[in-house]
DNA sequence: TATATTACTAACCTTTTGGTTAGCGCTTAC
DNA sequence: GTAAGCGCTAACCAAAAGGTTAGTAATATA
């Protein structure tokens, strides 16, 4: 048994604790990934609804970020060989374990504008 | 009363619940914020000392990211005018209430690993 | 006298991130 | 015939992130 002093005492003061919150970190930082896997939490969507309703993005950034999500197993990429092209994305079950965290960085951003601006 | 489909659904679908989201997520992520804020939750120490437990970090990021936790109320930097210079830093009580979200990022990373690599 | 010490900062460089534009292949609509 | 549509990709740039080295102040020690 080890003695953890800390102030995140319960959160594990060892390695793996940290590498595990980069870990999450890795997978959801940077400005696109939560808005994309909201976007397509309302509804499986297609390549260009996703680029008109995530506001901003750009298609090679979308393009990119599809990619890492669906590295991730947070979405599924699904073709039909028609002509133009059909794909469609949606979220995987693994995604909707993501709940948890985002509700927790919800209430903290909340929190913490509250602390900052007033 | 707005219907929220999603399966996110309870985290807010609005934009106020995205940007709430992006708010913590600029605070916390980069590779560094977190080591430094479990670093210091274990007691408050001086620069040196900081440098030397969170491993690998150059001089200019851990002053780069010390400033922007200061400016974030998460630490507070103490100076005595001494020779050589003493700068103390310790974690805010702000902090702690980064307290879930650290759990929840930590829970999540492990899940998401075991998914991932097996 | 020379050197180490602390907590940085400035100057310089590389790497990563992200934006912009153009274009592809094939079908349908004008 | 030609223009629009889809889901990208390649080429090119700009900005941001981050690393390395050197240098500063005044004192204490070798």
């Amino acid at each position: 048994m080890k003695k953890c002093a800390g102030k995140f005492a319960h959160n594990g003061c060892e390695k793996t604790a940290l590498m595990a919150v980069k870990d999450s970190l890795d997978v959801l930082s940077g400005s696109w990934k939560l808005p994309i896997l909201v976007s397509l939490a309302n509804g499986p969507k297609r390549f260009n609804q996703i680029s008109k309703e995530v506001e901003g993005i750009s298609d090679k950034m979308l393009s990119k970020e599809l990619k890492d999500l669906e590295q991730n197993h947070l979405i599924t990429r699904s073709v039909q060989d028609t002509f133009p092209p059909t794909v469609m994305y949606d979220v995987t079950e693994h995604a909707e374990t993501l709940d948890k965290v985002i509700k927790e960085l919800r209430d903290w951003g909340i929190i913490h504008r509250k602390k900052i601006i007033g």
